[in-house]
DNA sequence: CAAATTTTTGACCGGTTGGACAAACGTTAG
DNA sequence: CTAACGTTTGTCCAACCGGTCAAAAATTTG
């Protein structure tokens, strides 16, 4: 561990975060394997051994790329508030990472792509940080469901099933629109979107009666 | 077009079907630009010069890999039957592409690379075969609600729903162990998944009543 | 068997890629 | 101004990659 960051002069800042942005735009297009520097270096307006000195290896934007991307990615999530009222609170994180899809598609894709490809650089955050997260928010879910607030059932694959109705709007993106169409396709199909997850969940998580 | 199946020898059909076998394993894992000839052709247990005799390109292995993958993976949907009963349809549908998720699992994730770098190679076919059959599909499912058998939503986005929910187990496996850990992230997780899949999205289509 | 055909391989090629490096250029502080 | 430091670039390299080719090996056919 670094202990302290590392002192950077203005210019090194902006180059970076200049560097960043291109990165994903590239890296969410191509994949890590296809995108090669040069792309990248292109994308950010400057030459090859220019970016070099920012980032020493590609493997090293990638990283840093996605240390940033997991924090802003599992904020919805830590949001989810036991204190308030359940439907409430999964309508509003069913929202929110729907808004995130539309919003940030290329941060989805990324993440996509690195769990598609095996999670090579992020298995143990995986298996530490998310996982701890995800456990602690499914007992806050096992919780209303012992309070009689929402329909028993499996909290883990419930959080699972948000993750994969909503991110699927980002990821698959291409299909969504070339089946929906022209016409139906067009901005319109998030807010489609989000009225039908919302009576899915809503209505097959409402307590019996 | 070419109007005749080339005829192959006894040797070129086996090569070609081994060597079918090694890329899908290879490409699912890596993607298109991520693998090389080589590792395919070492997987298959022969040279890449042997290889390339039995495809020339390297494209040409994807290209034939992704014909035989669509029909098999639409498969489930073409079964999707308008006299049969709504719910239980609907009930099937979700259990067959979640048996696929599970037995075919790099057939899924092929098919996502492709859909995540944009569908370079099938935008075509989503475009046309693939949105024909959904289009027919959503038909018959809007004919179930308008006849009070099922509650009344989209149903292009409950067709997405099912696919994005089901492909999850397959396209994000490695995620979906590492949240669940090792105890119940075992072969117990597809059932799970089938029980918690049925009670969200059948008592999210009852019709009131 | 022998000729014809199919299959396999080693060697090779041109283009690309990640990365190194030193020299040039710009900036800033004394 | 000038020395020190930070930034940028052209050039270069070794490894890799997709694909070719001719010749050897194996198989099929007559």
């Amino acid at each position: 561990m670094e202990g302290s960051a590392p002192r950077r002069t203005r210019i090194q800042q902006e180059k970076r975060e200049l560097i960043l942005e291109a990165a994903l735009e590239v890296f969410s297009a191509n994949g890590f394997r296809g995108s090669t520097i040069d792309q990248i270096a292109e994308a950010a307006g400057m030459s090859k051994p220019n970016l070099l000195y920012y980032f020493r290896r590609k493997e090293d934007i990638h990283e840093t790329l996605m240390q940033r991307l997991l924090d802003t990615w599992l904020a919805p999530l830590r949001e989810l508030d036991d204190t308030g009222d359940p439907l409430t609170e999964l309508r509003s994180y069913i929202r929110r990472k729907l808004e995130m899809a539309r919003d940030f598609p290329r941060e989805s894709r990324l993440f996509a792509n690195e769990i598609l490809q095996g999670a090579p650089r992020i298995k143990p955050m995986l298996e530490g940080e998310l996982k701890t997260l995800v456990d602690e928010k499914a007992a806050v879910i096992k919780g209303w469901m012992r309070a009689g607030k929402i329909a028993r059932t499996d909290p883990w694959h419930l959080i699972f099933s948000i993750w994969a109705t909503t991110q699927h709007y980002a990821d698959f993106d291409v299909q969504v629109r070339a089946v929906l169409g022209a016409d139906r396709g067009g901005d319109g199909r998030f807010e489609d979107a989000a009225r039908f997850l919302e009576q899915l969940f809503l209505d097959g998580l409402k307590p019996k009666g």
